[in-house]
DNA sequence: CTAATATATAAACATATCAAGATATATTGA
DNA sequence: TCAATATATCTTGATATGTTTATATATTAG
C-alpha cells in the first residue's frame, strides 16, 4: 500500500509530470540542464527529482560536479503511468543543454 | 493533463484506494453497505465516492432509495492501476450486507 | 586547502486536501 | 403532502504538499 500510495503521490503534481515527460524525450540530463530549460529554482527542481527518484521512476549518477537524471526502467503500473505520460499533450520546454 | 492529474488524484488516499479494493471484490454496493462495512462517516464516504466516480473508476446507479455504486470497465493506465490496486496485500473490512 | 560551481536540504509561508459535523436533496410509503 | 430513509453537499479546523529563501554538502580547479 504504501508503496502504491508513494509511487501514485510522485505523479500527482503537474511539475513532475513535466520533467518525466521531459526527461522520456530528452534522456540523461543534469539538474543545471532541467533549470535551464524549466526556467526554474533549483532547490525546487531539486526536491522533484528528489520525489519521482525515490518513487522509482528515476535513477541518477554523478559525472563531476554534475548530477545526470534519467528515466528509471520500470514495469508493470509505473510502466503503464510513463505510457500515460509519453501520450499526454502538453509543451515541453525546448532543451537548453549544459555547456559541457 | 487535467484528466491524468484527476485520475492520480484519485488514487492517491488510502481510503479511496481501499473502496476500490472493495468493489472489486464485493461488486455493485450501495452506500450504506459501504457505511457499515467501513465503520465509516458517510459524508466521508459520499464525498470519496464521488471523486471515484468523477475520476472515472466509478458508476453508480440509483435503485429507489439506494444508490450503487461499482467498478467502470476501464483500460490502459486506469486499468493498470485497478489491476495494481487488485494485487495490493492490504485487509478489506469483511462485506456487511444491507438488509434489502 | 580554498574558491567556485553544482546539487541537496531546511525553514517559513501559502495552498490543497481530508475528516467531522451540520445541512440539503431525493425517494418511498403512509 | 408529510415523515422516514438514503445519499449528497457545505463549512470548519487540522494536516499535507508545494514554493521560496537561505543554508549545507559535494566536487573540481587552482
Amino acid at each position: 500500500m504504501e508503496e502504491f500510495v508513494k509511487t501514485v503521490s510522485a505523479l500527482k503534481d503537474e511539475t513532475r509530470i513535466k520533467i518525466l515527460k521531459f526527461l522520456l524525450k530528452y534522456n540523461e540530463r543534469c539538474v543545471c540542464e532541467l533549470e535551464a530549460s524549466f526556467n526554474m529554482l533549483q532547490s525546487r527542481l531539486s526536491r522533484h527529482l528528489k520525489i519521482l527518484k525515490d518513487a522509482g521512476f528515476l535513477k541518477s549518477k554523478r559525472k563531476g560536479k554534475k548530477v545526470l537524471y534519467s528515466i528509471k526502467e520500470v514495469k508493470g503500473f509505473k510502466k503503464a503511468a510513463l505510457d500515460e505520460i509519453e501520450k499526454l499533450k502538453i509543451d515541453l520546454p525546448t532543451l537548453k543543454e549544459c555547456s559541457i
